[in-house]
DNA sequence: CATCGTCTAGACAAACTCTGGACAAATCCA
DNA sequence: TGGATTTGTCCAGAGTTTGTCTAGACGATG
């Protein structure tokens, strides 16, 4: 895959500071002040000064952030050889360090999505997770669900529907996000006095990759996320937010329903809540219950904007 | 994994002491008050007087606060070496299973449960959480399982039943457990040319806390385990087995349900299955099922040992 | 030409951490 | 029971760290 004559290797400076600061997360004012206060990348430049970054520079840039998401402090880290961040964000993913498989060929993100689909199909559960790994070390968390996770459960949905996956794939993949998730969302640092969320998924839905990504999501924007699991009922959506005083509850909708049991559990649950406490509707099957969100006062999360709005709106 | 020169190594102080803080569970002013008082850690600083924490220093923090927690007073255990710590802790995990040798003891891990209970009760999750991380510190995973997760679980089914828990509550308890066994199963690694074990929950059963304690059992045990999550028909399960060459399939049964279609769905998953392939079938609902079970040449799993046996067996 | 993205350098405010003393509740001991 | 001890928590004031912001300039783009 990589020629010889370096065109591409993973330290040729090529990515403006834009791409950078979409890819990691990091704010491009951040990503000079970094530079400037630890030297922790040494970006090649243009013939009039602008910085390019490579692959590697990249690479670091994500340890980092992952790192100092977790609570290191950058001043602590930023020094740091990468072989070294690599095993200190290991040991807090809780995954054994995987040799780098050279981050040029990890971000090509049609391809890795081939590759998983590949590894579903043949129920090769360790590949999945692999590949996650090799994917949670090129790509910052918002771009990893967007980019890999999402696409990868719909294109899944597609091929079971159309007989092409079977049942046991699906649930093999399901298993595997949901373990991958659940374990970028374990060791999150959350700050002194964070507002509270809320999240489920309403009785008779069982599906909770949404909700789980929502999680994530909210973990880090900074809330203290209390994730209650799948199929609840309104009023104990209701009696929970109340104890722990919640100023925002999110119910995940997956299935495309019509099902007026949701409406009624919708309606039930924000007459329990305290008026204060806002009530986020997320998921596919949302929209189809436009009119009733609208009548409640329920705010209708459409994709991971919309949610940060919501979430700055009230804290 | 460790460079000879000393970069890594649990000896480096590198960890800030809020990220200390938020691993152990205790508070930044205890830990100071810890160090004023019992010269617990000695922890190096940073050129502008900062604390940082090596992960020695982490461990036996988190060794002192188990040892706090099931009633040990920090003044008399503070001074000692970490050895001593380790083996008072390990003494700690023993004993339910033994006569409590000294009344002092007794209430060792059962001061930890009434702890969980308590986190469950007020909807403390952060609380749960840190419990299970200082818990596997000082626990073996055998023991954490049959020792906290199990009576844990049990006691939260009694409490609901009795009314004293509401759903929401279960359903926390159960999300946090499932990302912790997912968090432990994560970081095993797999040898080479190990069997493969298929774990999964039958149609219509959706617990599956039972069913990752069995992965977490057999991946110890040194097996490859494809886990296909809850609720999975029986052709479906044979179909995985059958492409991935299983060794054994192992059931996880959680209601005590007499409810005719699992019969018809062991029936159907053993004439599917290829004859060499071992069937177990493990959970409380097992035992209601011994003749069918005793009919298809099933094997059932009433205790780790009698899974270990099992595993050895086809190995 | 206007607009946008990027550059440098300095400035700030919020959050974090430090020390050392103090306090109140719980526990222990006579 | 009453006094002493232990232990977790709290405070105030000072210094540090870090993410964000400003201002003015220049190149890129259409």
């Amino acid at each position: 895959m990589t020629s010889p004559n370096g065109q591409h290797g993973p330290d040729i400076p090529r990515h403006a500071i834009a791409l950078v600061s979409r890819r990691t997360g990091i704010n491009q004012l951040l990503l000079r002040a970094w530079e400037r206060r630890y030297e922790v990348t040494a970006p090649g430049r243009t013939a009039t000064g602008r910085r390019l970054y490579s692959d590697a520079d990249i690479e670091k840039l994500l340890l980092l952030r992952q790192l100092t998401d977790v609570g290191h402090r950058i001043g602590d880290v930023a020094h740091l050889p990468v072989a070294d961040l690599r095993t200190l964000a290991a040991e807090n993913a809780g995954t054994p360090a995987t040799a780098p498989p050279g981050a040029a060929d990890a971000v090509d993100v049609g391809r890795l999505l081939d590759q998983a689909i590949e590894a579903v199909r043949s129920l090769d559960h360790l590949a999945l997770e692999q590949l996650f790994d090799r994917a949670s070390v090129a790509l910052s968390r918002p771009l990893l669900r967007r980019d890999l996770i999402v696409p990868l459960m719909v294109r899944i949905g597609e091929l079971w529907r159309c007989g092409e996956l079977r049942v046991a794939q699906e649930h093999m993949a399901s298993a595997i996000v949901r373990s991958f998730l659940t374990t970028l969302n374990s060791r999150h640092l959350i700050p002194e006095g964070a507002p509270t969320l809320i999240v489920a998924t309403p009785v008779g839905q069982w599906h909770e990759l949404g909700a789980l990504m929502a999680v994530s999501h909210a973990l880090e924007a900074g809330w203290d996320v209390l994730y209650l699991g799948p199929n609840l009922p309104a009023e104990e959506i209701a009696g929970a937010a109340a104890s722990r005083r919640a100023r925002a509850v999110l119910l995940n909708l997956v299935y495309p329903a019509a099902d007026p049991a949701v409406d009624s559990e919708l309606r039930q649950l924000r007459r329990l809540l305290d008026p204060d406490t806002l009530l986020l509707v997320s998921g596919q099957a949302a929209t189809s219950h436009g009119p009733l969100l609208a009548e409640l006062g329920a705010r209708m999360i459409r994709d991971p904007d919309s949610f940060d709005l919501a979430l700055n709106s009230i804290q």
